[in-house]
DNA sequence: TATGAATGAGCATTCATTCAT
DNA sequence: TATGAATGAATGCTCATTCAT
C-alpha cells in the first residue's frame, strides 16, 4: 500500500475510534508508521488530511450501495452500528468546513446518498422521503453510540413505515 | 441573574455558535463578563462546565414539550433549524462522556424525549416508532447545518408517515 | 522589576548577542526566568515582542542624546562598538516590519535621531548632513562587527569632515 | 547557464527580495527549476550555498568598480537604492559567519572595496576616509529600505564633503 | 548527475488549570 | 467570592538534510 493511503487509513482508524478533536498528527503518523514530516508532505495541513479522509472513506466504502430499500436500510444500520465513529467524524469535518465557509463536502455526501436512494422509492415524494430515511439512519447511527439497536427489528419497522405509503 | 447562570448562558451561546472544540474557557469567561478564576470557582473543570451546560440547557428549554405528535415534530424541527449548533454541542459532550466511560447524560436526554413522545403515539410499537421519530428529527437537525429545510413540508410528510400506521 | 520588563530585557540581551533569527521564545523565557506561557501572556506574538523590544530599547537607552556633534558622534560610535548587535536587531525588526507592510517603526527611529542631530549642525543642509552622519555611524556600527574601530580617531576624522563645511 | 549558476542566481533573487531568514532551500530549488537533491549535490549545506552566494555576487557584479570618487559614490548609491536587499543579505551572511567563528568573508568584501577606493582619494588619511565613505554608502543602503533617497543630491553632498578636505 | 520521498528535531503558539492576593 | 498573572505540557507545522533510485 502506498504511503499516502497508509496515512489515510491510519487517520480514519483514529478519527473513528475516539473524539475527533483528540486526534493528533503525531498520533496519526505513529499509527501509520511514518514520520510527522511525511504526513505534511502528502497533506498541506491537518484540515486537508481530514477532508481527504472523508473523500477517501466515501470512495473506498461506498456505504450507501444497495439493490432495494430494505437492503439499503439494513446495510446502513448495520454499518452504523459497527462504525458509529464514522458518522461523528463526518460531522466533525463538515462543521469545520462550514465554519471555514464551505458546505461543499457535506452537500456532496448528502446528494450522493440521495441519488442512490431516490430511484429505489416508488412514492410520491421520493426526494423528501429519501431525505427522511437518511436522516433516520444518521440519527440512529448517533444513537448507536449509547443504545444497543437491533438492526433486524429496526429495518422491519422502517420498511413497514415506508411501505404503507 | 446569578454568576453561575451567566457563565452557563455564555458558554451555551459560544458552544452552539462555533465548533465546540474551538471554545476556550478564557472566551467563556470574557463572554460572561467574569474572570477565568471564577469559572473554575463554579465548575471544577471545563468538562464539568460542559456537562452542566447540557443539563442547564435541557432544564431551561424543555425543547421536547408538545401536546401532540404534529406539534412535537413541528416545534422540534423549527428549533433544530434555528439552533443547529445545540445538537452538535450535545453530541460533542455525549461523545466525550462516552469516551470517558459514561453514557448517563446521553441516555438521560434520550429517555426524557422518549417518555414524552411515547404517550402521544397510538401505534403498536410506540417505543420503536418514538425512537425513529427522534432519530429523524436529530438527523434533520444535523442536515439543517448545510440544508435549508422547509419545516412545514417536512412536518406534513412525517405526520403523514406516522398516520398511515 | 516587573515581569514584562524582565522579559524585554532578556529578549534584548539575546537578540543583540547572536543572529536574531536564532533567538527562540523558549530561550527568552528561560533567560527571563519565566514560563513560555507568560511571554505570550504579555506579548501577543513573537513579532510583537520584537517590536516592543525595539521601542523599549529606544525609550530606555536614548542612545542619540548628546550636547554637540562631537559628543554625538563619539557616544554613538562607542555605543556601536560595544553593542554591535543592537543595530543588527533593529534592522532585523525593521525588515520584517517592512515585509509585513509597515515602515513606521524604522521611520520613527530615523526621525527621532534626525531631530536631535539637526539642531546641532550649523550647516547649509542640516537634514542631509544629519542623514549622512547617521548613515556613517550605522555603517561603522555594522563594520565594528568585524573591524576594530578606534573610536577617538574616527570621531576626530568625522568631526573634521563636518567642520570643513 | 550551468546548474550551479542557475541555483546561485535563483538563491540571490530570493535572498534579496525578502527577509533572508524566510528563504528555504525548497524555495530556491523551485525558483531554479531543479530538485532539492541537486541543490545539496552542488552545495554541502545551506550555509555553504549562502557563502557561495555572496562570493558569486561579488565576482559577478563587481559593484564597486568606478573611475573616480563621484562615479563610485553615484554608482553605489544607485545600486543600493535599486537593490537594498543585497546589503541585507550580505550582512545576514556576515553575521552568521561571525557567530560561527569567522570574519573572512566580511573582511574580504571590506578590503576589496577599500583597495579600489583608496587610490581615488587624494587626501591625507585615505584609508580612514575610504572606510567612512563605504560606511556612509552602506548606511544609506540600509536607509533606502524605508527612505526614498535622491541619488543625485546625496552624491553631490558627499562629493562636496570629501572635496573640502 | 538528478530526483523527491522520507526524516525528526525544533519552533511558535495555545489553553486548561492553579493560586496568591 | 473574585481576579488574572503564571505555568508548562501538548499541538500543528517547518525545514535542512539524507538517501534509495
Amino acid at each position: 500500500m502506498e504511503m499516502r493511503e497508509r496515512i489515510l487509513e491510519a487517520a480514519l482508524r483514529l478519527y473513528t475510534s475516539k473524539p475527533p478533536q483528540n486526534v493528533t498528527t503525531k498520533e496519526i503518523a505513529k499509527a501509520a508508521g511514518v514520520s510527522i514530516g511525511l504526513v505534511f508532505h502528502y497533506f498541506k495541513s491537518k484540515d486537508e488530511l481530514e477532508r481527504e479522509g472523508v473523500s477517501y472513506f466515501i470512495e473506498k466504502h461506498a456505504f450507501l450501495e444497495a439493490k432495494n430499500v430494505r437492503e439499503f436500510v439494513e446495510k446502513n444500520l448495520k454499518f452504523a452500528k459497527e462504525n458509529p465513529g464514522i458518522f461523528r467524524f463526518l460531522q466533525y469535518v463538515f462543521e469545520k468546513e462550514k465554519y471555514a465557509g464551505s458546505k461543499d463536502l457535506a452537500l456532496k455526501v448528502y446528494e450522493d446518498g440521495l441519488k442512490r436512494l431516490k430511484n429505489m422509492l416508488q412514492v410520491e415524494n421520493p426526494e423528501k422521503i429519501a431525505t427522511l430515511l437518511m436522516a433516520m439512519i444518521d440519527g440512529l447511527a448517533m444513537y448507536s453510540f449509547f443504545l444497543d439497536l437491533d438492526v433486524e427489528e429496526f429495518t422491519d419497522t422502517i420498511v413497514g413505515l415506508i411501505g404503507c405509503l
